[in-house]
DNA sequence: GATGAGCGG
């Protein structure tokens, strides 16, 4: 069909329009008058075809048909090498479980990770989940390569969030709102639970948390659910036993060992291989330049017990490491 | 020569 809209020409314009109007809005204001379009496919070859209908310059109505291989289904492929994978021969523990067992298995064996983008933390233990094949599936793995790509904008926006959160929240809290209540000594609006000038002593901390577990478990009795849902941990139920006074609510920031003079490639999972023969570590630090993102030169290593972070210090401090002498001594207590 | 990061009801 060909549609002349030209004054003149024999077909009619729709209706009252210039020239300019007319050419501008061709086609867009004519579609209705093509069919729909048409959409088949894909078949089992994947075809899929789509049929359109248009205007061309001239005013020309034209059908173009889009021919296209639509790719198969990603799941199947999974599938098919998740298939393959079942063939693959069984080693370690897992040679000795049942062929037809496809339960997951908790590993005990502890694996360490290096994590870039969280230098604070360590996982001293790390559970994976293990196939019967012995196949490690690392809970964190898939989503952690995105993070490091996108790492940059995420802790500049997220440091700039919290901070705004935090300010926002004490302001709240020095208004007498109900935000910021200290859970050691419930003094409300000035500090943080962890920020508790009076974690390390213990009478406030334990009046309160006594008073605190008092109403828990009176709620507990009385049948009704627990308010907000706090979880009591065992050790700290009415009734547990306590270790007495200032030991047992200081957070796991002793023993701790400062090492100083580290060579710069020396990164976490080194010093923890290097301090863990005198004893479990509870933490390793390697401060590192956020700018360069280059190691400081020193680091912390925390121990559960004092007497291995002693043994550690003796043997280690003056200790030849990657070419440099090491410096290892206790550390004094973060400010703040 | 040097003493850590960031989270939160």
């Amino acid at each position: 069909m060909v549609f002349d809209s030209r004054p003149g020409s024999g077909s009619k314009p729709p209706s009252k329009v210039r020239w300019g109007e007319l050419e501008e809005d061709d086609g867009e204001d004519l579609d209705f008058l093509l069919p729909p379009r048409q959409v088949i496919g894909p078949d089992e070859n994947g075809i899929k075809k789509v049929i359109e209908y248009k205007f061309n310059d001239d005013g020309n109505k034209v059908k173009i048909t889009t021919t296209t291989r639509v790719r198969k289904l990603a799941k199947a492929r999974l599938s098919k090498r998740a298939v393959e994978r079942r063939s693959w021969p069984k080693f370690g523990d897992a040679v000795h479980v049942d062929v037809g067992a496809r339960l997951t298995m908790v590993s005990t064996e502890e694996i360490l990770l290096e994590r870039p983008r969280a230098p604070g933390e360590w996982a001293t233990h790390l559970v994976l989940v293990t196939s019967p094949l012995n196949m490690i599936r690392c809970r964190d793995d898939q989503s952690a390569a995105r993070r490091d790509e996108s790492a940059t904008n995420c802790l500049g926006t997220k440091s700039e969030e919290s901070k705004a959160a935090g300010d926002s929240l004490a302001q709240l809290g020095k208004g007498g709102a109900v935000l910021m209540v200290c859970r050691t000594c419930g003094k409300k609006g000035d500090h943080w639970t962890s920020r508790c000038p009076y974690k390390d002593l213990a009478p406030q901390s334990e009046a309160f948390s006594d008073k605190l577990l008092a109403s828990e478990t009176a709620a507990a009795a009385s049948g009704g659910t627990t308010t907000k849902g706090a979880y009591v941990p065992p050790s700290l139920r009415a009734g547990a036993e306590r270790p007495a006074g200032s030991e047992m609510r200081r957070r796991n920031e002793e023993n701790s060992v400062r090492v100083t003079n580290l060579s710069e490639d020396t990164r976490e999972p080194d010093l923890h291989e290097l301090f863990r023969t005198f004893g479990p570590v509870s933490r390793v630090y390697v401060a590192i330049d956020q700018k360069t993102g280059m190691s400081r030169g020193f680091g912390f290593v925390n121990f559960v017990n004092k007497e291995d972070a002693e043994r550690a210090i003796a043997k280690l401090n003056g200790y030849g490491y990657d070419n440099l002498i090491l410096r290892v001594e206790w550390a004094t207590p973060r400010v703040n």
